[in-house]
DNA sequence: CAAATTTGACCCGT
DNA sequence: ACGGGTCAAATTTG
């Protein structure tokens, strides 16, 4: 892009963040001295129209010249699909299901992918960095050739009740074992403690999670961004992770790789102030979690008579959390499906946007 | 008993 | 053929 239009875009930007700083700050006032369901309701929009802003700004200042190696947001070729379906695999297994039983098939479809880096400071980081808040299952394990330890895969809980296809790969480091590799893939579309679908009849059981207080539930929606952005380019600093034991310290870093896996270390963030100004905000900026893509997911989930097979979670509840972006009102936080049809690559109707 | 984890087998790209 | 990633039956956990 021209100089030009860079500042303009910067300062754009800065505008924007500052106004939604204001407002979250604003926000956080009205909380904690006249809690007002109105009031918060109200700001909650407002943020959101900034989130939305945001958001605008950074994918038309990143789309038009991919100049940071971003972690693509869907797959070059094909627009249509936004991911949150990346694989066709599960439909196709449906398919061949009959005979064989094993379904990965095709290419693997281009996701987001970063890097974390976790440290874990204390006596045994034996457990590993285990919370990041999203409930993960665990699906696999392997030895990885050269690796002392063996790398542990895991998978959204919530893949089929929400179609959400966020995985992560943690391998500790070989030589120094308090340090774990993370990799995420894909994005996640649950948003499992807040938004548009409530979580499936049995509550967080990895993460019984504090209820969030009402006023956190816009670090929901702030993670959102924020880990729009980290999509663009990742980035955060120190974390806080809830249920850690006092003694243990997190301390992580990022980078993401482009398609060819090329290493983006993220110290280099152009915009330091919005990443300062939402990390003030956030306990865990540290999360994978973004629901920009939920909706264009979940207009093409197609769960077109392909019964998952086992308890998992259910598909009752599929249909009912399908149904209920579409019906009831669960939490107000239904949005427009169908404006996310219309162009699934704009992802930024996004729930939490309180369409109604 | 349901949900999560473990673990060997399978699949796919290289 | 090999290695990494995923599946799914068996097992464990809550």
């Amino acid at each position: 892009m021209k100089s030009g239009s860079t500042w303009e875009y910067k300062t754009l930007i800065d505008e924007l963040s500052q106004g939604m700083e204001k407002a979250n700050q604003l926000r956080v006032h009205l909380c904690s001295t006249s809690p007002s369901e109105a009031h918060d309701l109200l700001l909650q929009r407002i943020i959101s129209s900034y989130e939305n802003a945001l958001l605008i700004v950074n994918w038309s200042g990143s789309v038009g010249h991919v100049p940071v190696g971003a972690p693509t947001l869907a797959a070059p070729e094909s627009s249509i699909s936004v991911d949150g379906s990346p694989r066709s695999d599960d439909m196709n297994k449906s398919l061949r299901d009959n005979h064989d039983g094993r379904a990965t098939s095709k290419k693997r479809k281009m996701h987001p992918t970063w890097t974390e880096q976790v440290r874990v400071n204390s006596g045994n980081g034996l457990e590993g960095p285990t919370d990041d808040r999203f409930s993960w299952r665990k699906y696999g394990q392997k030895d990885i050739l050269g690796a002392k330890y063996p790398r542990s895969y895991y998978r959204c809980t919530y893949r089929h009740v929400r179609n959400c296809w966020a995985t992560k790969q943690v391998q500790r480091s070989d030589d120094d074992p308090t340090l774990f590799e993370i990799t995420y893939k894909g994005t996640h579309v649950c948003n499992h403690s807040t938004n548009a679908v409530p979580p499936p009849p049995s509550p967080e059981k990895q993460e019984p999670k504090h209820n969030i207080p009402h006023c956190h539930q816009q670090e929901q929606q702030n993670q959102t961004l924020l880990n729009f952005k980290a999509n663009l380019r990742v980035n955060t600093n120190a974390l806080d992770i809830k249920e850690t034991p006092p003694h243990f310290s997190f301390q992580s870093t990022f980078a993401c790789h482009d398609e060819e896996n090329n290493y983006v270390p993220v110290s280099s963030l152009p915009d330091e102030n919005l990443v300062g100004t939402f990390s003030s905000l956030f306990h865990s900026p540290a999360t994978s979690g973004s629901n920009y893509f939920s909706t264009a997911t979940y207009q093409m989930n197609n769960y077109g008579g392909a019964p998952l097979k086992h308890s998992e979670t259910d598909i009752a509840d599929i249909i009912s959390a399908h149904a209920s972006t579409t019906n009831s009102p669960i939490g107000g936080m239904e949005f427009s499906i169908d404006r996310m049809g219309l162009d699934p690559n704009f992802p930024f109707y996004a729930p939490g946007f309180l369409h109604n």
